[in-house]
DNA sequence: AAAAATTAATTGAACGTTCAATCAATAAAA
DNA sequence: TTTTATTGATTGAACGTTCAATTAATTTTT
């Protein structure tokens, strides 16, 4: 057999194609061509590694959601955080710069759009968007009464999600993301001091 | 001559069925094919009334956003109202069925992911992103002072877009839609309790 | 008032381009 | 030698645009 652990290398080096292809031209004008060319591999290979294109898009979403997921584990298992230094960093682990970097971006918004007609993509964002959820409120219930504590969830997964999102979509996303990330921790802060008071253990 | 007044017409028929067709295909499988059918039109007057199909694709996006500019002025122009009652309105607005419809919501998240690239989508996008949030900056200026009615109208921003999307992207928008309505509104309410004592006039 | 002329609206077939997928051929490792 | 990796030319379908021809409303002429 040749070469052993080219596979999963391939697979790698395609998924950065894709992303990098995706930030210069966008998911529309990403084509077979454009990927294998900043690959430096042929067109052929995408099928063969990936079934087709859209296996290879599809793939590199997952990659996307899973670096999210990784990103969080990196910074929530090593230490004993209490809850509130948890709360920080599932905010920090939304805000890193390779949440900020432009294939990343564009990537995430296209997915959005292309989850509302596949619904393998749509159960992936399923998934994320209530991974999200959970995390929050397994924290916030450490620090809140119950219906509290739900609705504090609720309201900074929407801060957190509608803060990226206006951050992406801004002129000058750089400078934005650094104030948003300032906000939400000091929205989460708020929601502690303002709710959890006597009722907590 | 022809039919006088056809042209206003026709335009927004194109509009109409182009809207349909992102809601039944999404964009990227909407052609001139799948509009023109649904218009009960040939596929050559997209051409003729908005010199491709580029063009209808923007026009359709620009009669979203003043949709929702329209819904907004009927709400707060007719009564005399105050400033959390605005705010009221202003949430509405970004709530309404129409907002909440399977076609608008699947031709906004295509509209972000496509004005990554094309700077005119970029430049309507900003217009936009900064309208609601003037709108929020005009009302909390007259409950809050001024410092804190910059950060409220930048979570409340947040905020709505962020419950927007998570409820578009959800399962069941439907019952999501209701119940995040809700939130923002008590959210607002939490807003002006918690800040707006003493400071304002 | 009827006929002719004018003008815009609308059609749909033809054309050229783009792109994903395929596959026969080649290279390289085991 | 066998198996796998890789290439890249080729194919065929899909798509947007164009444009000559047709239709129909309106005005002008007689």
């Amino acid at each position: 057999m040749p070469k052993v652990g080219v596979k999963s290398l391939r697979k790698l080096q395609l998924i950065d194609a894709t992303l990098a292809s995706i930030g210069e031209h966008g998911l529309q004008s990403t084509t077979i061509i454009t990927i294998s060319r900043i690959a430096g591999l042929s067109s052929g290979i995408i099928s063969h590694y990936f079934g087709g294109k859209q296996g290879l898009i599809e793939a590199t979403i997952m990659h996307l959601l899973e670096q999210l997921k990784v990103v969080l584990l990196e910074r929530v298992s090593p230490k004993k955080l209490n809850a509130a230094e948890r709360l920080n960093m599932i905010i920090e682990a939304n805000f890193t710069s390779f949440q900020r970097s432009t294939p990343t971006i564009k990537t995430w918004l296209s997915f959005w759009a292309e989850s509302m007609h596949d619904p393998k993509l749509k159960r992936l964002q399923n998934i994320n968007s209530k991974r999200l959820y959970s995390n929050l409120l397994f924290s916030y219930r450490q620090l809140l009464a119950e219906d509290v504590a739900i609705m504090a969830s609720q309201k900074t997964a929407a801060m957190i999600d509608g803060l990226w999102l206006r951050c992406a979509l801004s002129s000058s996303p750089e400078e934005e993301f650094i104030k948003a990330e300032q906000l939400c921790k000091s929205f989460v802060d708020e929601q502690i001091k303002q709710y959890g008071d006597i009722t907590c253990h």
